[in-house]
DNA sequence: TATGAATGAGCTTTCATTCAT
DNA sequence: TATGAATGAAAGCTCATTCAT
């Protein structure tokens, strides 16, 4: 038979964790730049540079797809802040890193906000179900309630924060103003992504969450 | 928007005026279900009562009809939030009033949340170019920074806050909560839509941005 | 009454007529430019300048609206052939006149070879049962009867020439190579309408027609 | 044409040359019949007994559908007309061949004159940049500029005649006649393509041509 | 595991035509 | 005579998905 010798398995396990991987970057830069609506199969199988088939072989449709996406963003995003170690550090050393992680990592990840974006246009339904994001999600809130405990024991904190509502303070305060950029670039005439404003807006943010959690 | 709205002649818009307003009703419930790439126009004209052609005669094709929708709801906000004439309040109390009432304008008007995002994906191409979105919006940063100049000189409120950051932090902490709400009631396994958890929100909210705010 | 005193009965029945000439002259050129399945009942309003209600109105549709213009271009050429008074001309000046003057109409009217093509694409079901097309055509084959009778009994023509047979073939000499001149341009890499092509063409023309009706 | 027609492994066609094949008749035959303003995809497809949609894989749209057609109608004549090995005959007797090979070819494929009506009609951009289609017809104009010479140096045929020319007479006095026999016997009240009538034109032809060349 | 060929349903848009005045 | 508003049908084209190998 005129065919080269078949690699040995593993590589070819390999092989196909590796199509697995290739797709979901694939769709996952799909997704952010079209929003689950205007995503296109045929295009992430041209930048996956696979035959859509494939896609369907291992994801099933379009919706699983984006769901995998999104279980892999959330994933993503949580092992990094995981990293940041911050119960090492003083409650409000670790609220200002915090902030700067989110801010940056949104910077980093302009597709997580679209991401997240469709996701919630779709009613979360791509969520619903999935024990696996709620396990993900909840060491954060642990972690971020031990601070602010800590805070409010060693008296640099007031008392009564819900981690929840600072966490989605937090995040909204970067989210809003990098997800609506576009939009609010244009609507105040002013370029909200110049480095200039990129730091007063960190600035901002770090003093108004401080200004609020310290005593 | 194509025509001008003329005023009427009679008490009863005349039926062109009526089409296009029955239309833009119609064409802003369904994107803001469904996005700008998942609305459907067949939809829309159903939702409308009227024929799928006239919406083309009105409004050339989708993106233009997008586009119409988006400026009227911005108009919609804005004249809601002009008609609070918070220059009549004291400072601080016009900071609060501001934080109600987007608070209660984004959990009225949940379209206005999708339909910005789906503006944002696109990123603001609809908004490119258009003066008027500019013209409506100056006003209320105009308004705000009135509000923090008054409250810097009576000494109630800190020095070098700027209006749009101020702004952008009011309207994020809302935004984000809302618009996200089935993603982050999915992962954190708690309906933040309860009515309990909506006045934590706006108590978190109006301590964060004054305990910022105030001197 | 808020209304302009109407105009005297005559003068509206003018305009009447003319709104017809308009929308003539109108389709004329709209179907010149896009062929009868290219055209557009919009455009032909357009370019008249008047509602598409009312070319409704006086042509009742777009079918008897090409057949009105196919009717009036051969009309037109029919009274311009008739200008020529070529029976007053030497049987071979008459002939040559008559080919210069096909080669030089279809070059001022172009439209007339679009006309033709799309009446003939759709098999001159425009014209049947069209006997005033008939009664407009039938004086000029007499009249180039006559020219051929003449000239063979002068002795300067050859006998046995079918008046159909050479009209056909003066009208074929001209038409092909105007109708066809961007085809063959690009196929022989020539442009045709060049000045000096132009010319040559129009001797080869009359070379040829001369060569063969002369003795 | 999208792909070059590679040869068959088997005897058989491999399915996608096929389908393409099928597609191009059915496209044919369509725009023959209607013109391309009035072709539909529709049709092509069911004449194709194929889906729509593989219309589109392979030949992008409508337009580039049309031009596939040309280019292979006109591969076809000039295919044919070499076969005719015109350099083997006498001067008069291929000059004699390519007037009754032309006639009767516009006889046997009337979708011929069709098609190049409608790409004439939309002024041969579909022609423009093939470089290909220039090269189908050059060596038919050499072949012709052969004949001339030698009957020009054999004594036979007068001089300076330019094959271009004579080239685009033989085919107007058919492509005319035919292409506007409906038309025409309408207007002349006269059928024109009884079989009595056309061995008539033929001879009228040929005697119009000859009489021209031979000195 | 991987692919090119093929499809039905449905999309946005267009069109000739008519309604109401 | 003249018009702006409105429409049903159908057009070109696209999409997620499946077939056959």
């Amino acid at each position: 038979m005129p065919r080269a010798p078949a690699p040995p398995p593993e590589e070819k396990l390999r092989d196909a964790d590796r199509s697995q991987a290739v797709i979901l970057a694939a769709a996952r830069d799909e997704f952010a730049e079209s929003g689950l609506g205007g995503a296109r199969m045929d295009r992430i199988a041209e930048r996956a540079g696979l035959n859509k088939r494939l896609i369907y072989y291992y994801f099933e449709d379009k919706e699983k797809l984006f769901q995998a996406v999104l279980e892999q963003t959330y994933l993503h995003i949580r092992e990094e802040e995981r990293k940041l170690n911050l119960l090492a550090l003083a409650p409000a050393d670790a609220v200002r890193r915090l902030i700067e992680f989110t801010w940056q990592y949104y910077l980093d990840h302009p597709e997580f906000l679209t991401l997240l974006n469709s996701a919630n246009l779709h009613r979360a339904r791509h969520l619903e179900g999935s024990d696996r994001v709620r396990e993900m999600n909840s060491p954060l809130i642990a972690t971020l309630g031990e601070i602010l405990e800590r805070g409010r024991k060693d008296g640099s904190f007031r008392g009564g924060i819900d981690p929840v509502q600072l966490y989605v303070s937090i995040a909204g305060l970067s989210y809003f103003y990098l997800s609506n950029s576009h939009t609010l670039s244009a609507i105040f005439g002013r370029d909200l992504l110049a480095p200039k404003a990129r730091s007063e807006r960190l600035s901002h943010m770090v003093e108004l969450v401080l200004g609020y959690v310290l005593r």
